[in-house]
DNA sequence: CTGTATCCAGCCTGATACTG
DNA sequence: CAGTATCAGGCTGGATACAG
């Protein structure tokens, strides 16, 4: 578990794109949603409370582009577009998930960290007359 | 393959939150050679190639504020400062590695899937903004 | 309903300069 | 060596208005 870090090629490249991605501020929301199936824009924009209109846009288009998701447009009146993972997208599924349950399980330990880390850096004035060295 | 998304809850910002360290320009880069062993601050510089003292410094702040890695002072002159994982920072490895190797392995079909869309859409606007920009 | 077009505030980032 | 301070530019994300 030690010798060879990643290759410093495209693989970076590759590497840092999907992590810029999902990174983002929506992107996991939205790939998670539709892994319970496909829906349509204001579905989504509705069950994600708080994203905007434009932000569910682009997200999506971001996803479609790299071919995560397909758009499905019914030439309707009124319009409906229908999105829907692809097999890629729900493969990337996968480690996401990995990632939010490494998240979930972690949260506290993580939480207790930023406290303490917190409570050891600019506290440090005014918590001066108490002992802090608990830990 | 469909049972439950997260709880919309706390369990949320966890997610995001791990997201939004882990898809910052530089956390992963750091955590990964961490994972080879500790380093000193300008090692990592000179190592991790591109990364301004200024973004090195506030990625190993919030990595140590959140647990993930240690910062050891030697009081020597010159000073000498060592990074390393913690626990907590070895085990985020491994869902991260999890995601890069879907990265790396995925790297063409991405690729493709891109070209197909830029293709497919407007490329004529696209060349546009390009030469708008060019100058 | 499903977008696109604008405008704008705020954050992220990098370059540069200075300190212990 | 290992930072901190400051400043400017770009990009992100949100609000709003308009369109097919």
């Amino acid at each position: 578990m030690k010798p060879k870090h990643f290759q410093v090629t495209s693989a970076c490249t590759a590497v840092n794109h999907i992590l810029a991605r999902v990174g983002d501020k929506w992107t996991v929301l939205v790939i998670n949603y539709l892994g319970n199936g496909s829906m349509r824009f204001n579905e989504l924009r509705r069950t994600i409370n708080g994203i905007s209109q434009k932000m569910l846009t682009s997200t999506l288009r971001g996803l479609e582009r790299d071919g995560f998701v397909t758009r499905t447009v019914y030439p309707t009146i009124p319009p409906r577009v229908d999105y829907a993972l692809t097999d890629l997208g729900r493969e990337l599924l996968v480690p996401v998930r990995g990632l939010a349950d490494f998240a979930i399980q972690n949260e506290q330990r993580i939480a207790n960290a930023r406290a303490r880390f917190d409570n050891a850096t600019g506290v440090a004035d005014i918590a001066a007359s108490f002992a802090e060295a608990a830990e």
